[in-house]
DNA sequence: AATATAGGTCTCAATTAGAGACCATTGTCG
DNA sequence: CGACAATGGTCTCTAATTGAGACCTATATT
């Protein structure tokens, strides 16, 4: 039996903390989706329109956009405002708390170009062997 | 037409990168699939074996953690070694380059943490309202 | 002989994501 | 006037992904 060093994650387990109440593991489950992370980066830019976002992740379709924005905004970390403009806009934009949550992505994007050579390497060696 | 400051997102549209050959992109795959990143949490208290991942992380599946695994291996972030104990027994742990990726990981967790009360009063405005 | 452990693979069902049609309102162009 | 575009979505249907769990080979234990 290895003796193995306390984690996070066994921290959790040991304070009775499962999937399905952890609430670390449910705000990181829809901030670390696919799509949420990308949006944050593009808010990072300003705040921006419905259709601007759309255009902005050419790959993104309406439903999970949609999707993702209402879940950003229901915990808070993007803000909706709506314009009474003909037809109304919409505005989408990060709050404070967004703010402070973006900078941890962009280190990960950060580490991902740089450390990018070292990955292709790698996966080039994998595939080959 | 508002005036928008370029994002990174912009400045791999300009540069002809898309979704399907963004590198930056497929390594945060990694991060905002669900599993990897509890994963990478679970092996930075060292090197772990197959079934012990597996008892770490309860609900995961055996389907899932093969996957990841696999995954993460391939690019450089775990290592996999095969003992040849009877029967024989395979030790995952983080390599040079994952101990480099799970610092900016764990931050995300701390931000998790440290900003959940906001964000449960931010879901319960929301919910009500 | 039965059961357990190791580290997986395989199949099938359930969940989730994606493509794209559709909607109401207003503005523009010919 | 009639067609077409843009606004911000919703809805449906299909495709892809995930999860649950049976199954596998080999050795050791009871």
């Amino acid at each position: 039996m290895p003796v193995v060093t306390e984690t996070r994650v066994d921290f959790w387990q040991a304070h009775g903390i499962n999937p399905d109440n952890c609430p670390v593991r449910q705000v990181l489950d829809h901030v670390s989706a696919k799509w949420p992370v990308l949006i944050l980066m593009v808010l990072g830019g300003g705040p921006r329109r419905f259709n601007e976002l759309l255009r902005a992740l050419p790959d993104i379709s309406k439903r999970m956009l949609t999707q993702s924005l209402r879940n950003l905004e229901r915990d808070g970390i993007v803000r909706r405002e709506v314009f009474d403009t003909k037809p109304p806009s919409v505005s989408y934009s990060l709050t404070e708390l967004g703010q402070g949550f973006l900078p941890r992505v962009l280190a990960l994007a950060d580490w991902a170009e740089t450390s990018m050579p070292r990955i292709l390497a790698a996966r080039d060696a994998y595939d080959r062997g």
